[in-house]
DNA sequence: CAAAGATATGGCACTGAGTGCCATCAAATA
DNA sequence: TATTTGATGGCACTCAGTGCCATATCTTTG
């Protein structure tokens, strides 16, 4: 609310505090170092620092409220006619081109993560706003739907699990390879499995262990297995 | 480590500790109250706070360490014959009922955690250790599988989305209801999806974009659908 | 029973994150 | 030039969390 909205003229001090900090995270470790040490680094006040970052674990994950943003701005943009999980996989696609665009920063602040505990629960806390804004949207999307909400919870779930999947798979590597096209693949994995469309089931009647399912050859399997299943009434 | 595995002889001090807490929070707050407020109306010194509860925020969740010491035993003593995501509903399906043994403090707990950040932050990192233990199992039993740690980063995930959904939904009103139930029947909606098991395939001749299937409900699943896949060849 | 040790607790001082308040400096504006 | 506005620095304060040590209680051992 305070910053300046989509004015791209951003204060230099906000970079030489996350250069300076991360600089000093490197070399002694994150717990080690004390925001005084960063701001006496940087040269400047150590009130200061509190004025751009609301936090000391903030200035792990600088870039995150900007892609939040651009996250929700994505959705309101949709139109009634797209598919929801292939929005939302869209979405999903968004924050890992963030992550893409500095390779060693990402991996960088990977290896920190990793290592504090504070740290990663700061990340939970941010993943959890990415998958709040993904299930709301499906929430919406599905409101008429049988078990809309509990859907749109689920999937919404699935998607950033598929996404943290393909992440993590990449960061580990270093940062090698093509991030972009992982998560895809894990998210056409989730997206074949919560989007089914073009499957119509019709339970046999005379033998009670005989199914009939008519579908059309270009429909992914998952989509079959989801509607036979809910067809069926599983054991 | 530490603490007294199995007996079942707990400290008055940590339970008049946790008592005293939620007293002061929900009448001033949990900001509102600071750790000397506690200690001082328990009667006992600052520095045991600590000993018993790491944090201040640990107070609020006195019950979780024993529980994923619970759900690790649970799905330690799995069977290779259990069906991974039967075994993993019965293990989400343990937090609910500990959630259900207590219901005015967990609703009590649930209004707090709703409104502190710090707290739903907190909550996040012990939603994500059980997230993690469920991940674990899975990946283990899907070692041989194709994309088997996507499979179970994700089922995991969907997993605790579909409890946590059911848990929310009975804390919003207030602890009425069965939570048992409401979990099982959100349970059964992920299950269904991730572990489907029983059809056999026949593809169609005459109509090039129509496929029926014919299937008994206790085959197993995944060579039917490498054979429908086969048989149609994929998207 | 007495001495010695282990465990639980309290007290105290310290570090470090985060906040409120005010002074100061620079730039924009009248 | 005088004034206002916004950004910054400095200072003192609260409070969570830790390390260290003294003391009390309980247990083991001679």
């Amino acid at each position: 609310m305070g910053t300046a909205s989509t004015n791209s003229t951003k204060p230099p001090m906000r970079d030489s505090l996350i250069a300076a900090a991360f600089q000093l995270f490197l070399e002694r470790g994150y717990e080690q170092t004390t925001v005084d040490d960063i701001v006496s680094l940087a040269g400047v006040g150590r009130r200061s620092f509190f004025r751009y970052f609301p936090s000391k674990e903030d200035v792990v994950f600088p870039d995150h409220e900007q892609c939040l943003a651009d996250m929700t701005r994505f959705l309101a943009a949709s139109a009634d006619s797209d598919d929801p999980m292939v929005r939302v996989c869209g979405a999903a696609r968004l924050v890992m081109r963030m992550y893409a665009e500095n390779p060693t920063f990402s991996v960088q602040r990977y290896r920190l993560t990793r290592e504090v505990t504070g740290l990663r629960t700061y990340e939970l806390s941010v993943v959890w706003r990415y998958e709040k804004t993904l299930g709301d949207y499906l929430r919406t999307r599905w409101a008429d739907r049988k078990d809309g909400t509990l859907r749109a919870n689920v999937a919404a779930a699935a998607v950033v699990a598929a996404h943290n999947h393909a992440l993590r798979h990449w960061l580990r590597s270093g940062g090698e390879g093509d991030p972009l096209a992982e998560v895809d693949r894990a998210l056409e994995f989730v997206r074949a499995t919560w989007s089914p469309d073009a499957v119509v089931a019709a339970p046999a009647e005379e033998s009670e262990d005989v199914v009939v399912v008519i579908t059309k050859r270009s429909t992914p399997m998952w989509r079959v297995v989801r509607e036979v299943e809910a067809s069926l009434g599983d054991d």
